[in-house]
DNA sequence: GTAATTTCGTACCGTTTCGTACATATTTAG
DNA sequence: CTAAATATGTACGAAACGGTACGAAATTAC
């Protein structure tokens, strides 16, 4: 695996992943219908043909970015969330990731490309089907988390604060792009997390 | 203001506002990127110039679009939310009645045009100033309603628990589009309403 | 060297896009 | 009845769109 067989014909001299790294950006500022392929050749530096080689036709590109940023982002936060201790700060500690992710490094916040901007594209099946995988990975992660925490909770009130969790984070990603602040966000979710915490916790 | 001082010339033929409802519609199935003025032309009954003239380009379109929705959720479902009565079966009845606005009468969700599909395509600075606009909306009119529940509660729980009821409402749009049913969502925001009761009784 | 093989970008195609010029229709003013 | 005024749709234009055919470039096999 590690050594390269030295295939036949020209040596690919194109790299895909720092492409997919740019096509992901792209996509979180402008959406998916408002992003053209020259836009996405420019941003990239590959030719409109070359994209289509390496992803596929538009579609299939915005999906395969909605699968590398959901990667990276469970490579990213998911260990801040399933760290030992108490539950209230593993949920801070894991917005705070998500929220380093949404804000990215620039003035105006890209938010959350699976849910701040598959949303409006849902009229194409993939990406609504991708969007509820989404959603409901990071349910169950929540779900998980809480029975970790708290094993002798009822299952309807570990089900309630996991949605409740998980509605905290997809509504971030509309109040990034309106403009809050990352500050205002990371307040609002480590008092979610409180909140979260006290409702499993009165039992 | 009842009689017409019946204008000079030809009298106009078109009905603006069940266009406008058309168009809202198509905006909240599709986004605004996606959507063609020809699309928009063919739901409306209008040629591409009358739509022009009514309502200017398809940006200011959108944010009209924009307004009319909220004015109609606005309407629809403020009086549940600030009815009298106990905060919990406020909210819980308030969120039914955005669910009904959301999941319109069709198998697919349309979900909210502000938090489901405005979020996409914020890089319009008009229509992320009316995002910004509608979800500050909420969060204010959250916060009054808990106000008066609770007047001697401190403020910063206030408004902690005003965002997470408004980051109920935004959630719940996305997980519309992405397939979820209204009695899903509904017993979702019942159970919130529940737990944000709680957070505010917890004196 | 030459042929086979794979990678890559130029150049092109048909379609769709937004936006408007302009002719036509329908009314009131006189 | 004629002229002025307002409303409306046909028909057009320039640009941008997604997608691809095809030739040039770069490598290995022999």
């Amino acid at each position: 695996m590690t050594e390269s067989p030295r295939k036949r014909g020209r040596p690919a001299s194109i790299d895909t992943q720092s492409a997919m790294h740019a096509v992901v950006e792209l996509f979180r500022d402008k959406g998916y219908a408002a992003v053209s392929l020259d836009d996405l050749s420019e941003t990239t530096g590959l030719s409109r043909p070359s994209l289509y080689r390496a992803f596929g036709n538009k579609l299939s590109m915005y999906v395969s970015a909605m699968n590398a940023f959901g990667q990276d982002a469970a490579e990213l936060a998911l260990p801040k969330l399933e760290a030992e201790g108490d539950l209230e700060a593993a949920l801070t500690n894991f917005f705070d990731a998500m929220l380093g992710i949404y804000y990215r490094d620039s003035d105006v916040a890209p938010g959350c490309l699976i849910f701040g901007t598959a949303p409006a594209h849902v009229d194409e099946a993939e990406i609504k089907a991708r969007l509820n995988f989404g959603i409901d990975q990071v349910d169950s992660r929540m779900r998980q988390r809480m029975e970790k925490a708290f094993p002798n909770c009822e299952s309807s009130r570990i089900e309630t604060a996991a949605r409740m969790a998980s509605n905290t984070l997809i509504a971030f990603s509309a109040r990034a792009k309106a403009g809050a602040t990352q500050q205002d966000l990371s307040e609002i979710g480590a008092e979610s997390a409180q909140t979260i915490g006290l409702l499993l916790r009165s039992a």
